[in-house]
RNA sequence: GCCCGGGUGGCGAAAUUGGUAGACGCAAGGGACUUAAAAUCCCUCGGUGGAAACACCGUGCCGGUUCGAUUCCGGCCCCGGGCACCA
């Protein structure tokens, strides 16, 4: 009975109120959940943070909104699982841990601790008891578990693939440590090495991945586009073409076989078997590979680079026409993406034709626009639209789409090509050359080749005793972790010293939620109770990645037998940035504001109720430190509103057939503010009009003094509807209201309000009338009138009858409700 | 470069399905209370003209559809996110 046996205070104490509401919930393991079969579940996740040391505005945003949707829904009713933990492996742990000499784990786990603190005194409703991080052997053992166990599927192989290698610090750097080219502690200039690394085959499920968006409908849009797009998936033509002199044959894939009658050339990567043959003889094309060593490995990167290439002096044999076109090695084709060679068309690819225009090379138009139409104009650019084909022998007078076929089919009859479908999307690489990472499960046997760690000997176990001096993980050099037996043969082998990509540990920690204390199994039968979420929460920067990997995992282990349903996140809400002058708040950028001291000096209350009023969640947030100010007097107001209601004693009971003029208003105004804000906080997730509707109803409520006794009682109905609206999002100060309110349960377990139809119905209504669209006065009519009388009011406005005085009204529009045009 | 968003007063924003542009809040200015200050309360607050009533203009830019466009369509400009090893 919190605050009941005491007097309400007269002025509004955030950090007394606070301290003791949540140690009020901490008595009581309010937010304590259990399966419960009586009750609708309801999962609420918002995507666990990266432990870097302090909170960061954006985690008070992703953290407050997953809150107030957990209260709101609990308040609904449900049995509401919010758990939190920790995305413990990472590569700022390391930077960490060279700069301070501290060791990855040390400074992790003291950042958990301190962060955990923080999340605490925010007063989120987390079920504190299914905590987890990613870096304790009791996860991450079932990570390796589940990869050997894709292993054993062929969902699991090992392939090389390009790294940033820095030749000073003998390691390999991440996208993010490339600084122009250079190593950004060594200075050193970057090369591109490839290493041999484990891949998943995630483009074996390319198509699941992609149809089954279409049953997201509780995604954003614009997320399920980008990972449609991100996918890629297309339709178009594998062919051959042979090589003059050679044995192999070129493999080129492309999505216009329409235009291959166009091709006056053919590309292929620098790393391809082709150039390097080249390179033997020739030193200038040896030059070039070594200029191609040295490009950055990051897509945006390799788009906007200059394109550059050479003259293989290879020959390639166009597969219909039996011509020979010349080979060129260039910077933009990449080895590891499809074949590592490309058919090109300048006439009608724009890459193709800039890379024509600077080395000379032929141009030949294919398509025009229309038949028998002038020759469309290519000399300042590609033609890339489909269109009609010319100058292409046989297919002349087809269409794009005619030819496609026609052309597949005169390739395939001459066992050259076929019809394929291509994806954009790439295995997924999951090594990582670093030492604070899940160590990969495979031991190296000079006999077997890989062999996957038995169940019995997981974990492996990450040693923690380390010193990092940035030039590579110690693991690689630590005998006493390296040295094994061969699992299979007992022969000496040695065990893997990669570890996994960080997305690995957050593509299933949803799951393992729902069970973080079973040491016999990755998941149990409770991941069946409570997934899929019914609402995740997160930033809009993870809508491919994270998104598509966690997808991606559910799909795999669906599979394997461990959890039920295609999809993880039933619903979704993708959070916008906090920015500060005008960019995302962070660390690099040195522009973040420390909310500890906003909440040391306001009160958590205040700070989430900033940051819920400030935007509506999906939008980009622009920080401003004066607007926090403005809703510390909204929650002074509403104290000192509560206070000035309970000294004057407990109200009788409300009577609505007894209610004046005065009192009716102001009814219709409280529930119209429930209905609103009902769905603001239930279906659109604004909560920011929310918040600004309870502005709207108390700026009401303090116009409103009317001491009689229907007066009272419903200003009494009026306070607890505004503290029981307000409690998702304010839970401390509600509390403290609800009880001076006279109630001595916990805020969190009443039931969300209801609308009282009845108080809606209203006698008039006010209309606006416009001539011509444009507003010209406005009317007030009974609610129920007829056209006609709507009509005749309208025309009788004395502004409006200035307007159409003279005129002819040619037509009127009636929008019910709403309002009138007349159109003269 | 490619994919996805966004652009509305001095600022954050609202307008939910094409129907009153600027709710709510911040900042600012004026006033009340006070010896004074803070706090609190009241008033004004898109631009231009006007004493006012009111009129005209106004939602990044250009054009279109419509009785009516912040909203739909076409073209552009600027800003942000992602681009596979930051998380």
């Amino acid at each position: 009975k919190a605050g009941l046996s005491e007097p309400m205070q007269d002025v509004y104490q955030p950090a007394e109120i606070e301290a003791r509401t949540q140690a009020n919930w901490e008595e009581k393991e309010t937010f304590r959940v259990r399966e419960d079969s009586s009750r609708e579940k309801y999962y609420c996740l918002a995507m666990f943070p990266y432990p870097s040391g302090q909170l960061h505005m954006g985690h008070v945003r992703n953290y407050t909104i997953g809150d107030v949707i957990s209260r709101y829904q609990r308040m609904l009713g449900k049995n509401v699982l919010q758990p939190m933990g920790w995305d413990a492996f990472g590569l700022p742990a390391e930077n960490a841990a060279i700069k301070n000499k501290v060791a990855p784990a040390k400074w992790t786990l003291e950042n958990i601790d301190y962060m955990r603190g923080q999340l605490q005194r925010l007063g989120f409703g987390y079920d504190w008891q299914r905590e987890l991080a990613t870096c304790n052997p009791d996860y991450y053992r079932w990570e390796q578990w589940f990869f050997t166990q894709l292993f054993k599927k062929g969902l699991v192989y090992k392939k090389t693939a390009v790294v940033n290698w820095d030749p000073v610090d003998q390691t390999v750097l991440a996208n993010e440590q490339v600084i122009d080219g250079k190593g950004w502690r060594s200075g050193a200039t970057v090369e591109r090495r490839e290493i041999p690394q484990w891949f998943l085959k995630i483009t074996d499920y390319a198509d699941q991945l992609l149809d089954d968006l279409d049953q997201l409908d509780g995604w954003p849009e614009q997320v399920r586009t980008m990972q449609r797009n991100w996918i890629g998936r297309s339709q178009g033509v594998e062919m051959q073409f042979l090589v003059e002199g050679e044995d192999d044959p070129l493999t080129v894939f492309t999505t216009r076989p329409d235009t291959l009658m166009g091709v006056t050339y053919v590309a292929v990567a620098a790393q391809h078997p082709l150039a390097l043959k080249a390179a033997e003889s020739r030193p200038e094309v040896q030059a070039f590979i070594e200029t191609c060593s040295h490009t950055k490995v990051a897509e945006a990167d390799m788009a906007t680079m200059e394109k550059q290439g050479i003259d293989t002096g290879f020959r390639a044999i166009h597969p219909i026409t039996g011509e020979a076109v010349p080979v060129w090695s260039a910077n933009f084709v990449l080895m590891e993406y499809g074949s590592g060679a490309v058919m090109s068309v300048p006439a009608h690819d724009q890459r193709d034709y800039e890379f024509a225009k600077a080395y000379g090379l032929p141009i030949q138009r294919v398509i025009n626009p229309l038949p028998d139409a002038a020759d469309v104009d290519i000399n300042e650019a590609a033609f890339t639209d489909t269109g009609i084909l010319v100058n292409s022998g046989q297919f002349d007078g087809l269409n794009s789409q005619q030819a496609f076929t026609a052309i597949a089919d005169a390739l395939q009859k001459q066992g050259k090509g076929n019809i394929t479908i291509n994806y954009r999307l790439r295995d997924w690489g999951v090594s990582r050359q670093r030492y604070w990472g899940c160590p990969i499960p495979i031991i190296n046997c000079p006999d077997c080749g890989s062999v996957a760690v038995p169940e019995d000997q997981l974990p492996v176990e990450l040693p923690r005793d380390v010193v990092l001096e940035g030039t590579g993980s110690p693991i690689k050099s630590d005998r006493s972790f390296i040295d094994v037996k061969c699992p299979d043969c007992g022969v000496d082998a040695e065990r893997e010293t990669d570890t996994f990509d960080t997305f690995f540990e957050s593509s299933w920690y949803y799951a393992r939620f729902t069970c973080p204390d079973n040491d016999q199994a990755m998941l149990d039968e409770r991941a069946d109770h409570w997934l899929p979420v019914d609402q995740y929460i997160g930033g809009i920067e993870h809508a491919v990645l994270h998104l598509l990997y966690a997808r991606f995992f559910h799909k795999l282990m669906r599979d394997l037998g461990l959890v039920k349903g295609d999809e993880p996140f039933k619903q979704l809400l993708t959070q916008g940035m906090v920015n500060k002058d005008g960019s995302k708040m962070s660390k690099s950028k040195g522009n973040t504001v420390d909310p500890q001291a906003l909440i040391d000096q306001y009160g958590a209350d205040t700070v989430r109720l900033f940051i819920m009023f400030a935007a509506p969640p999906d939008q980009s947030l622009e920080w401003s430190d004066s607007g926090v100010e403005g809703q510390s007097r909204f929650l002074k107001r509403l104290w000192k509103l509560v206070h000035t209601h309970v000294q004057q004693g407990r109200p009788k009971a409300l009577d609505i057939s007894a209610l004046n003029d005065a009192q009716k208003a102001l009814r219709l105004k409280l529930h119209e503010t429930l209905q609103k804000v009902s769905d603001a906080i239930g279906r659109r997730f604004t909560f920011n009009t929310a918040i600004a509707a309870n502005m709207e109803l108390l700026n009401e409520l303090g116009k409103f003094s009317d001491a009689s006794e229907q007066g009272l009682a419903l200003m009494q109905e009026a306070l607890e509807s505004v503290t029981l609206m307000l409690s998702p999002i304010v839970p401390h100060i509600t509390q403290e209201l609800w009880n001076a309110l006279g109630h001595d349960e916990l805020i969190v377990d009443y039931a969300w309000p209801q609308v009282d139809e009845s108080a809606l119905v209203r006698d008039s209504i006010e209309l606006t009338v416009q001539v011509n669209g444009k507003l010209r006065g406005h009317i007030s009519v009974a609610a129920d009138a007829s056209k006609d009388v709507v009509e005749a009011a309208a025309l009788a406005e004395s502004n409006v009858q200035r307007f159409i005085e003279g005129k002819e009204i040619r037509k009127v529009i009636v929008v019910p409700g709403r309002l009138v045009n007349l159109v003269i």
